[in-house]
DNA sequence: TATCGATTGAACAGATGCGTATACTGAACG
DNA sequence: CGTTCAGTATACGCATCTGTTCAATCGATA
């Protein structure tokens, strides 16, 4: 039975990605059930038959979007010892995969409360692990770890990106070069 | 007949106050008219008789609800001739009242989208007039001027605010202190 | 006291969504 | 070739909200 299961998996790829289509169009807060059948070309029940629920489909989603274009990976961010370099080279690098996804990623975020609570926090995780890896071996000392820290996170989130991208209309070296200034001046002594 | 319209003067301002509520709770998104005729104690068709859909009583809420306690008066931001003095007493003022209105103000930030169009536009023009009240003067010089207007509005954003004091858990007075250093190193030649 | 008008109460039709149930189709499978 | 089962077609009951109609109420007003 290897064809019918592919077969199977083929409608519930479709349900998927069609979810994924009116998630980054019209966003999860519009996107009901019946909307998500009639974007896959399927019937409402098939789409309970595969999931449950909205969340459990939003869930496969994000897992399916995101695994077609990751981001990046911060892991590798605290090993560029020059904070300066750092600070610009990470900035770059997220900055440039928000632009890639903005459109996508602007309804998300936007409806980020009518979206699964799992999703949420793994969101903020994410955004956190990006903000401290921006700064790691930096936090630690000075009495403004708490402000800085804070800061880094701040610049790796989607809502900062947007507003000074989108809704200032910078460019991203523009932002990068805010960041940077920042943090360094946050670094340096008053 | 002085006491009649009194009496309908005061339906329209129940109803209205009912629409404030819920607006600053469950948000514009989940504000219909029937929840907000039931919020009032009144009748649909009552709400119908006053407001001709939940555009018009969503402008008639924002007066309402801005004149009991108005926003900074930007205007005077620009008298202050010291940059760092006038962005430490202008953030200090509008974070202020950013904080006071805070649990309001969030979900009209949020459902911004399910408001009428007017009405986002009037957020908008505000939020440009603090940014560009907070630099004014400074903006005209130096090649980084685009960058400094947009930090500035950036910075006057109730998101930002919300952003570092909410989801960061920082103080007015750490937030204010990260504004004036950013404006301060955008001013100061590299 | 009679009238005007704001407000009520009840009801209608329509849209959209939900979750569930039934019987049917058709193709892959053994 | 008959069984299995994913998917279809259709329908039901329920909930919410919309916009509109009609008759009834009730108090301020002239």
């Amino acid at each position: 039975m290897r064809r019918r299961a592919e077969q199977v998996e083929e409608t519930r790829r479709r349900i998927t990605e069609a979810a994924v289509r009116l998630h980054t169009t019209v966003g999860p807060a519009r996107t009901s059930i019946a909307s998500v059948a009639e974007e896959a070309g399927v019937t409402r029940l098939t789409v309970y038959r595969h999931f449950a629920d909205l969340d459990e489909l939003f869930v496969a989603c994000r897992a399916h979007w995101m695994a077609q274009l990751p981001p990046p990976d911060a892991s590798r961010w605290p090993a560029i010892g020059d904070l300066e370099t750092r600070v610009h080279d990470a900035l770059t690098e997220l900055y440039g995969w928000y632009r890639e996804r903005a459109t996508e990623l602007y309804p998300i975020y936007r409806d980020a409360t009518s979206t699964p609570t799992s999703s949420q926090q793994a969101r903020a995780a994410e955004n956190r692990q990006f903000g401290d890896a921006l700064v790691a071996g930096f936090v630690e000392a000075g009495g403004g770890r708490r402000s800085l820290q804070a800061v880094a996170r701040h610049l790796c989130d989607f809502g900062t990106w947007r507003s000074l991208a989108v809704g200032q209309g910078l460019e991203d070296r523009e932002i990068v070069e805010i960041g940077v200034r920042l943090i360094t001046a946050l670094i340096a002594p008053r």
